[in-house]
Formats: structure tokens, C-alpha cells, sequence
RNA sequence: CGGGGUGUAGCGUAGCCCGGUUAUCGCGCCGCGUUUGGGACGCGGAGGUCGUAGGUUCGAAUCCUGCCACCCCGACCA
């Protein structure tokens, strides 16, 4: 009996998590609104977490790790960064447990160790990290600074959805500092990109980018760079956000240097992150109805050998004829794996490893030894050709390449099938409706911006700073610069 | 926190309206055998405080009340 996915046209979310479910990436956890990231999950976080730090390196930043507790009154010296997150936030206020003298064998919050100060843990760290960059900035020889963190923060979130939006999640975070405004905003820029190069190149995703709407900008900051993903079922994904924070950290935790000419200033922040819910565009993006399907680079092993046999001998007899092709793969740096189970049948693994979105699947029998061939699967287009085993490493090189570059062409392709603009409010609401990007002129107020959320439950993704073109906004009738990205999101 | 819904084996479920032997079925799991080039089959087996506390009753998965948990729709959000 076999167990079908369900299509995505059908039930997208039900695709979704079954998906996640069945390529063992992550499973609900006994914790309200927190996931357990299965190996197969984290074995491409770690991809992700790899090529990242390589490109951060790169650009001149290093890694460093700070406390997870924020104490309150830390917390809440930036105003509105305390404000925007005030209504998530995790709090410790006891340190101590006992034993219930009303119930054998339970326990009790012990009364009597109330913190004197409760301690937030983290929903974002500029608090703790500024605190702390207090001390270690006097001087502009200090600057700049250019740190990146990896850690888990925690959200409390209403609802939650299996790496779009969990209780608890992994993520980076940069914090810069910087002496003066200009090298700030180009750091902010300068992430903002190198986040998209890496989600285009890296994940094959593609993204738009630009500044937030007032709204919608990160608590704290005074502007906001994002890239935005489109996801199959015409909704949009912020899938990253670069910050430039002004001075508003500086001035609220007192963070001044002296300049070359002796003057004393506030210093220049930026903050960036990316999480784990690269992982859920990754499945919304490339997935279909038969599982994930992985980018090549993303890929825990690009490549899976089925060898078909009955015996152990004939095992032997197929081990003997991939030697050679596995030292070639090896030499070509390609991760492949090879499943031996004897207790399973290859049309299971088959299926198994279609789920998981492996790349290039090789299946290899007596038949292929007498004929000095080998099965070569496709993921991307579910595309089975017969190729000659001399030559094989060769192939499955060139098709890599080829599987990744076709994922970012459909991607791609798929946000300008379903970008339109929109001339009127009434034409709005109806492409809204049917999904994707909508461009249309917005005067620049937060009111209207309100109004149409309100009615159509569509957002300001972002404002792509290069449109330049002039109109009327489609809700207020009032002047527009230029024409801005709305979509529904998630 | 407002509105709606659901809790039965690891997962998905039937039974509940109208109370009555040993709680249904599928997947998965274990054993044996036959299989293995697209999710194998046969036979046998293990696994349940029916969310929880109380009430009604000769008798409760089923009816009543409280509590808890989770899901969906709002509000909030990487």
C-alpha cells in the first residue's frame, strides 16, 4: 500500500508539513510552539550555516557569542526596539524549584527565589550586544566593529508553523558598529546583497529587495533592507532583513568615541539576520508533488546509489563495479551515499530519497554491469536516463551544475510570471487575490498603507529605492514617487 | 485575549446523536516464510489509564460539570 503526498494544489499547508514530516527535517515538539530539528533537517542548516559564515568571513566579519538572558532594565533602554518586542518576550523570574508539600513528587516555583530583576530571554540581542560594545569602544581606532552571532532566540508567538514561524529559533545575527553614517548604510547594502547572492546562488531562490514601509521596518531601526521570496502558493516570504539602526543604539546605551579631531560621538549601528526559515522557503520554493527538491550545493549528498541485488555476492559483484566511479566522484568533490539495506526494496528507496529532494539518484544492477551502464534519475524534472559508466562522473558533474542553475531559471522565472501591476484599486484587489506580487503607487502615508492591509490583507513587501516613475496612489488618489511591492504574506 | 472546533495505540481514524460482552480499521512496529529494476505479499504477534478530575447510572469512550492540551479563524509576527 502506498502513502501519497498530498499535491500541493490540493491543500498547500498540508503539503507543506507533510513534506517536512516525511524528508525528516523536523517534527512538532512536546514544547508548545517549538520544533525538533531532525538530522536530515539540520544536515542543510549546516549547509546554509557553512556558506554563510565563508561569505561573512569574507566581507570582514567574525563570530562571537553573547548571553541569552537580557536583563529588563537593558531590555528597555531602546524604546521602541523594547516596545516592538514587549509583546513576545519569554521571562525568567525565578531562579529555584521545590518540592510541592501538597503533591509527592511534583514541584513548585520556589517563591523565595524571585529574581530581583526578571531576565528576558533573547528575541533579538542588540540589547545585550550594545551593552556590551559600551565597553569595548572609546576611540575611532576601535571601530569598526563587524560581529556575527549564531544562536537560538526565542518569540513568543501565537501561532506557530514548522520553521516559518516557531516559538524558538535558530538564526545568525550581525551587529555592527560603525564611526560614521556613510560606512553604516553601506554595511547595511552590503548584507542586504550578499544575503541575496547567497539565497540566488547558494538555495536557487530567487528574491526582490528594498527598504520597508515605515510598518513594517524592524523596531529600533531607521531603515530596513529585506529580501523577499515567493512562495508556489502566490504568497510572499521575508526570507531576510539588513538594519540600519542610526544612533538610536548608541544613544541609548551611551556608546560614544572620540574622532580623529578629538570630538566625542555616538557611534553608527547595523544589525542583519537570517533564520531557519530559509528552510521553509526552501521547501515552498522548489518542493512538488512528489517532495522537496534540493538545490545540488544545499544538498546533504548530491548524489544516492540503489544498488539492486539479491545476494550478498551480487552486492560484492556491484560494490566492484562502482569503485572506480566513486573514487572519480570523490576526486570531483561530489557527496554521494550509498544504500546497501538489504531489508528494503529499492522502489521504497526510490521513493524515500524522491521525498527528500536528493538530487541525482543512481540505480545500479546485474543488468547495468553486463551492459557497463547506469540509471541516472533527475530530481528537478523526474527525468530517468541510461547513461555508459565510463563517462558517468563527468555527467553527473555538468548535471549538478545544470540542476542547480534550472531551479534559480524556474524560480526566477516564476516571480515575473506572477508580478503584475496594478492601475487601479479595483484591479488591486483582484490580482491580490490571486496571488504574487502586485506593484502599485502608494503616496508614501502609513494611513493608506493601513487601509489596504485592512481590506485586502495585503502588505508592503518592499520598495525597490530604483523605481523611479511618478503616479497616483491607488487608494488615496494623492501623488506617488514611485511604484511599491505589495503581496499577502506569510 | 475574542469566535469556532477537536482530544480514542507511535501516526491517521470508526464508535458518541440513541449508554450494554473482549473498543474498529488502516499505516507503522515485532516474528517466520516467500520476495527485491518504482512505495512487496502471506501468516502470526505486541501495543490502549478512550486528554484529565468529578458527577449521573446496575453499567460510561458514549450523558452532565469543571479543568487541561491542541487545532482553525481573528489580533501579533523572522
Amino acid at each position: 500500500m502506498s502513502k501519497k503526498l498530498t499535491k500541493r494544489s490540493e491543500d498547500y499547508s498540508k503539503w507543506y508539513n507533510e513534506i517536512v514530516s516525511l524528508a525528516e527535517l523536523a517534527e512538532i515538539s512536546a514544547v508548545r510552539g517549538c520544533m525538533v530539528i531532525k538530522p536530515y533537517g539540520y544536515a542543510i542548516w549546516e549547509k546554509i550555516q557553512r556558506e554563510l559564515d565563508k561569505r561573512f568571513k569574507e566581507t570582514g566579519h567574525e563570530n562571537a557569542y553573547f548571553p541569552l538572558f537580557v536583563p529588563k532594565r537593558l531590555f528597555e533602554a531602546e524604546e521602541k526596539n523594547a516596545e516592538g518586542f514587549a509583546k513576545e518576550c519569554a521571562v525568567v523570574t525565578h531562579y529555584r524549584l521545590k518540592n510541592d508539600p501538597n503533591k509527592k513528587g511534583k514541584l513548585i516555583v520556589d517563591e523565595e527565589s524571585k529574581l530581583e530583576e526578571e531576565l528576558i530571554i533573547r528575541p533579538t540581542s542588540e540589547a545585550i550586544i550594545w551593552n556590551t560594545y559600551k565597553n569595548w569602544i572609546q576611540s575611532y581606532r576601535d571601530l569598526p566593529i563587524k560581529i556575527n552571532q549564531w544562536a537560538n532566540v526565542v518569540r513568543w508567538e501565537m501561532r506557530t508553523r514548522l520553521f516559518l514561524r516557531t516559538a524558538e529559533f535558530l538564526w545568525q545575527e550581525g551587529h555592527t558598529a560603525h564611526s560614521n553614517k556613510k560606512e553604516a548604510l553601506e554595511e547595511t547594502r552590503l548584507i542586504n546583497n550578499l544575503y541575496k547572492s547567497f539565497v540566488e546562488d547558494f538555495m536557487s531562490i530567487s528574491v526582490i529587495t528594498g527598504i520597508k514601509s515605515e510598518s513594517e521596518k524592524f523596531a529600533g531601526a531607521e531603515q530596513t533592507y529585506c529580501i523577499e521570496a515567493l512562495m508556489q502558493d502566490g504568497k510572499a516570504l521575508q526570507a531576510g532583513t539588513s538594519h540600519f539602526l542610526g544612533q538610536n543604539f548608541a544613544k541609548a546605551f551611551d556608546v560614544k568615541f572620540s574622532t580623529e579631531n578629538g570630538s566625542l560621538e555616538y557611534v553608527w549601528a547595523t544589525s542583519w539576520g537570517v533564520s531557519t526559515r530559509l528552510m521553509g522557503a526552501l521547501i515552498m520554493s522548489h518542493g512538488d508533488d512528489h517532495g522537496l527538491v534540493l538545490p545540488p550545493k544545499l544538498s546533504p549528498y548530491q548524489v544516492i546509489i540503489i544498488p539492486v541485488f539479491k545476494t550478498p555476492d551480487d552486492l560484492e559483484l556491484i560494490n566492484q563495479y562502482l569503485e572506480k566511479l566513486k573514487q572519480q566522484l570523490i576526486k570531483l568533490d561530489i557527496d554521494f551515499k550509498i544504500d546497501e539495506r538489504d531489508n528494503v526494496s529499492p522502489g521504497k528507496k526510490f521513493n524515500e530519497y524522491e521525498i527528500k529532494g536528493v538530487p541525482i539518484r543512481l540505480c545500479v544492477g546485474l543488468r547495468d554491469i553486463e551492459n557497463k551502464t547506469i540509471e541516472l534519475f533527475r530530481r528537478d524534472e523526474m527525468k530517468k536516463l541510461t547513461i555508459s559508466v565510463n563517462d558517468a562522473s563527468k555527467q553527473i558533474k555538468k548535471l549538478l551544475f545544470e540542476i542547480q542553475e534550472n531551479l534559480l531559471k524556474k524560480s526566477k522565472k516564476f516571480i515575473k510570471n506572477n508580478t503584475k501591476i496594478a492601475n487601479n484599486y479595483s484591479e488591486f484587489k483582484s490580482m491580490i487575490e490571486d496571488g504574487g506580487f502586485v506593484l502599485a503607487h502608494w503616496d508614501g502615508t502609513d494611513e493608506s498603507e493601513q487601509k489596504i492591509k485592512k481590506e485586502t490583507k495585503a502588505t508592503i513587501r518592499c520598495i525597490d529605492e530604483s523605481f523611479s516613475d511618478e503616479g497616483i496612489c491607488i487608494i488615496s488618489g494623492k501623488k506617488s514617487k514611485q511604484l511599491v511591492y505589495f503581496a499577502k504574506a506569510y
